[in-house]
DNA sequence: AGAATGCGTGAACGCCTGCTCATATATTTG
DNA sequence: CAAATATATGAGCAGGCGTTCACGCATTCT
């Protein structure tokens, strides 16, 4: 493990330097970190936890969505790229439509935990 | 799952509109999602993240988060400023110190549901 | 075939975010 | 008292985000 010099805490030190060496050697991994990050940002948009609510269960085409959100068609489709590439949402392509749905439960329980949180 | 017609088409750039309005009447009010946005947002940055992360289970003081994450304690106050506003931490002052923990439990089911997705 | 529709994407704009620097405040130390 | 320490805060700047506009592609309808 790499060492943290003694210096970089506080001079007063030892607050708790026994605790910061266990978060350091338990943490996670600098890339984990950086594409959580990236996830919470795709959930940091009132346009796309509208379009998260609009899909919790169902499966929609964009223009409902765009239409739910209250915006373009073009921002949904960029938001929807965006949720692809973060794996919140899949889609399925029939004829010129496409259905998008939640990729998996994980996305519904961060939202539904997340409300909990504001609306306590 | 609902059913998906398929004859019809987004002529009114509505395809499902009893499914349109089921969602429109269900979903939560404007400013609870704006709120909910903000506090994705606070999560949403691989420094507070690992703050979080640091947080987890135990309290520490600004300059030993400063250590952990490796940025300035400057910005750490700043990010801390921020996620004691949307109550993602609290914390308490001993002396000259300010020792910070983690709100409630919410924040980790957070951290780790969306640590779970990442990882899969 | 041509027109219309649903969706995707690049460019560009204003706005917001995260950092550092400098400084302020409160507390402890000498 | 003055100096040092731990934290908070405002200003400012580079980079990123969210939207609209314009257009392209594929599919369907006439």
């Amino acid at each position: 493990m790499e060492t943290m010099p003694e210096d970089a805490l506080c001079d007063v030190t030892l607050v708790d330097d026994e605790a910061v060496r266990e978060v350091m050697a338990a943490r996670a991994g600098a890339g984990e970190l950086e594409r959580l990050a990236e996830m919470f940002q795709v959930l940091a948009s009132p346009t796309r936890l509208r379009i998260v609510e609009a899909l919790a269960g169902r499966e929609l085409c964009v223009c409902d969505l765009a239409a739910l959100t209250g915006v373009s068609q073009s921002a949904v489709s960029h938001h929807l790229r965006m949720m692809r590439a973060l794996r919140l949402v899949r889609f399925r392509k029939e004829s010129r439509m496409a259905y998008y749905r939640l990729d998996d439960d994980h996305i519904g329980v961060l939202f539904g935990t997340g409300l909990e949180h504001v609306r306590e």
